[in-house]
DNA sequence: CATTGATATGAATCCTACG
DNA sequence: ACGTAGGATTCATATCAAT
C-alpha cells in the first residue's frame, strides 16, 4: 500500500537553491517529516590550536556567518514558518542545534505554534575535548522533536524503538558517536567534504521513530545528503534542498550508491494494533464457551464469560476491562489480564483474536 | 583568608517573600554565583508548577498572570534581570529547566547579555518512564551555565573537576540519579516533601566547579534548601529566597543539621598556580648558573641560560617560552620543556621555583 | 596476521594577569 | 580598554607504519 502522492511534491530529488525560496514552492500540508540541520551561528573568532600545536578545523564556512541574533532569528523564523506550512496536519519536525543556537530555535518554534514532544540529547562519546581547559567539554547536541501544534497527531513507532533499544523504552538521551572513519565523506584531497556531516545512526533513529514506510522526509539543509541516504535505506521518500553545488554532487553520488535495505522492522510490523475482534465475536466463533471461567495470570478464578460477551462475578456484569478494578483497584486491558484453561493450561484470551484474524485471512 | 563582605548582603539566611522583590533589595555586583530552579510553565492545564511539583504562587490571586508564554517570559525576564544586576562582574549563573521552559529561559538570557559557557545535561539513569508509550522517555533536564557577559571572567575549577571525574576532563553530560532514598526529605506523614527534590550531587558539581571558598551562592527559588545545604558542606556562603513558610522551615532544619565537610579538595589546592618566580630570580638565588646548558626532555642540548634570565642558542636571545619554537615550531611552556643537569641527571627547571617558594615560606 | 605505537582529527562561542 | 608577556592545556577513534 503506497501513500497518496501529490504531483506537486517532487520526491527523491535535490532541489537546488535558496532554502526559503524552495520551501515556498512546496504546497501546504504535503510533507510527513522534516529534519532540519540549520547553521548554528557559532560565533567563534581567531584560531584554536590543539595542545600539540596543530590547528583545529571547526566551522569556518560562510554559511554560518550572521551579523547578530536578530538576523539569525529572522532567518530561522522564515524557514520555520514555511516548514510548518508544508507539514501535513499529522506531520512533525526535528531540528538539531547546539547551545549557540538551540535556544533561539526552541523559542521561535514554540512561538510559531510547534509543540515540543521531546527534546533529545545527542550525547557524543567521542566529542573533541576542550583543549584549553576553560569549560566542560561540550559533548552533546540537542534535537527538538515537535508536532505541528499542541493537539495535532504524530507518528511514533514506540514498539519498534523499544525493540531497537534492547527491549527497553527508548529515552531522550542518545549515545551516538560523531561521524568519522569510512562514513565521513572525503574529497580527492583527503579532506572532509562537509564540516558538519551527521552520523547516519542519528538520522536512522529519527526517521525510524517518526515515519511510516513511503512517507516523505524533507531536509531543507541537505548538505551531503545523510537524510536522503537513510530515508532510502529505510524505504522512505526524501526531498533535499541545498544551495551549494559541491554538496549536491556528493549527495547525488552517495544516494545513487545507496540501496533500500530489507528489514521487516522498517515496515513497522511491531506497531500493528491487535485485530478488532470482540469477546462476543469469540463466542460466535466458538473460541470462548459461554459461562466458562476467566482466570488471572496466577490461575485464580475471577469471573465467568457470559454469552453476550460481558463477564460476571455473580454480582456485577461488566466489560473485561472494568472487571479487574473490583480485584486490583484499577481498570486493566482485559485482553492481557484474563486467561482461560485449555488442556489444563492457562491461555490468554488475546490469543483467540489473532487466531480468528488468521483464519479470516486464510 | 575570607572574602570581603558587604554588610548589605545577608549571608547564610533565608529571605522570605516574593522572589523579585527580595532580589531588588540586594545590592549591585554583590553575588558570586546564582543557582535558579524556577517555576516551569505547564501549558496543558494552565497551572504553573515548580520543578519540584509544588504550585507556584505568583503575585497574590493572579493565577492567570502566567496563562501564556508572554506572561511567563515577562516573569522570567524580570527575575533574570535582577539576577544579572546583583552578580559580581566575574559572577556566573546556573539555571535549570526542562523542555517546557528551558528554551524560553535560554533565549531571554542571551537577549539580556548573559553568555552561555556550557549547557549541561543532567541525564537521569533512573528517570520515570513514559507510562503511555507515546514519546521517548524524558530522562534528562538541562542546565545553562552563563557568565554575566561575553567577555567577563568566571570561575571554573578545571583541575578539581577533572580529579572528581576520574582524571578526565569533565563533560557537559552529567549522569546523576534522581533524588531518592535517605536523601529524600519526607514529612511526618512519610510522604515526600517535594515531588522532585534536586539531588545534592547536582548542586555539588555546580558549586564545586564554579565557586571559590567563602563565595556567596544565591538561590532565588530555594525550596527546601538543597543549595544551602551543599554550600555549607563545601564551605561556601548561601542566600536563599523562598516564599512558602513550610519549605523555609524544612530548609532551616536541614541546613542546621548539615555540617561543613573537611576535604582539601574544596579549598581548590589543585587550582593553585605555580609560584611566580622568574628565571632571573632563580639565578639570583643560585639555583641556575649563568651560561649553563638547558636541555630538552630527551637530554638534547638546546641553549644556555644568560645572567639576565633569557636563553640564547648563540644566535637569538629569547624567553624560555619562545626558544622552543625554533626547535619544534611552536611556543611551549618553557618551565616544563627545559631541563638542566644536576649530578649527571636531568632536572626540570620548574622544580627550582617550588624550592625557592618553600625556602621563602620556611 | 596480530600487536603496538605514532599520528591525525572532530559543529569550539577554548587564557589571563598586568601595566 | 587594550596590548603584551607569561605560561597552561586534550579525548576517543581511525589509520597506518613498524614490529
Amino acid at each position: 500500500m503506497t501513500n497518496k502522492t501529490d504531483e506537486r511534491v517532487p520526491v527523491n530529488q535535490i532541489l537546488e537553491g535558496d532554502c526559503i525560496e524552495r520551501l515556498r514552492n512546496l504546497p501546504d500540508n504535503s510533507i510527513d517529516l522534516i529534519f532540519a540541520d540549520p547553521p548554528y551561528f557559532m560565533q567563534t573568532d581567531g584560531i584554536l590550536l590543539r595542545n600539540n600545536g596543530t590547528k583545529f578545523e571547526g566551522v569556518e564556512d560562510e554559511w554560518d556567518k550572521f551579523a547578530d541574533y536578530k538576523e539569525y532569528d529572522e532567518f530561522c523564523s522564515n524557514w520555520l514558518k514555511e516548514c510548518r506550512r508544508i507539514l501535513k496536519p499529522k506531520g512533525a519536525i526535528w531540528v538539531i542545534g547546539s547551545f549557540q543556537n538551540i535556544y533561539r530555535l526552541g523559542y521561535i518554534m514554540q512561538n510559531l505554534g510547534f509543540w515540543i514532544l521531546n527534546d533529545v540529547i545527542w550525547s557524543k562519546p567521542n566529542a573533541p575535548p576542550n583543549f584549553k581547559g576553560t569549560r566542560f567539554q561540550n559533548s552533546h547536541e540537542t534535537l527538538l522533536w515537535c508536532s505541528k501544534s499542541k493537539n495535532s497527531g504524530y507518528t511514533f513507532n514506540y514498539k519498534t524503538m523499544k525493540q531497537e533499544n534492547g527491549g527497553k523504552q527508548d529515552s531522550s538521551v542518545w549515545n551516538i558517536g560523531i561521524c568519522i572513519g569510512q562514513e565521513r565523506l572525503k574529497g580527492e584531497d583527503g579532506k572532509k567534504v562537509h564540516s558538519t556531516q551527521k552520523p547516519e545512526k542519528l538520522l536512522y533513529k529519527i526517521i525510524l521513530s517518526s515515519t511510516k514506510p513511503n512517507d516523505i522526509v524533507l531536509d531543507p539543509f541537505f548538505g551531503t545528503g545523510t537524510t536522503g541516504a537513510v530515508a532510502k535505506k529505510l524505504g522512505r521518500n526524501f526531498i533535499g534542498i541545498e544551495r551549494e553545488e559541491k554538496y549536491i554532487q556528493e549527495a547525488k553520488k552517495r544516494i545513487d550508491n545507496t540501496n533500500q535495505e530489507k528489514n521487516e522492522l522498517y515496515n513497522l510490523g511491531l506497531e500493528e494494533k491487535p485485530p478488532k475482534i470482540s469477546t462476543y465475536d469469540l463466542i460466535l466463533k466458538n473460541k470462548l464457551i459461554p459461562n466458562e471461567i476467566f482466570y488471572n495470570s496466577k490461575g485464580e478464578e475471577i469471573c465467568k464469560i457470559l454469552k453476550n460477551g460481558k463477564v460476571s462475578d455473580g454480582i456485577d456484569e461488566l466489560s473485561i476491562h472494568d472487571m479487574p478494578e473490583k480485584f486490583i483497584g484499577r481498570r486493566m486491558n482485559g485482553w492481557e489480564w484474563f486467561f482461560v484453561k485449555r488442556d489444563g493450561k492457562l491461555k490468554s484470551i488475546n490469543d483467540f483474536r489473532y487466531e480468528v484474524k488468521y483464519e479470516r485471512e486464510n
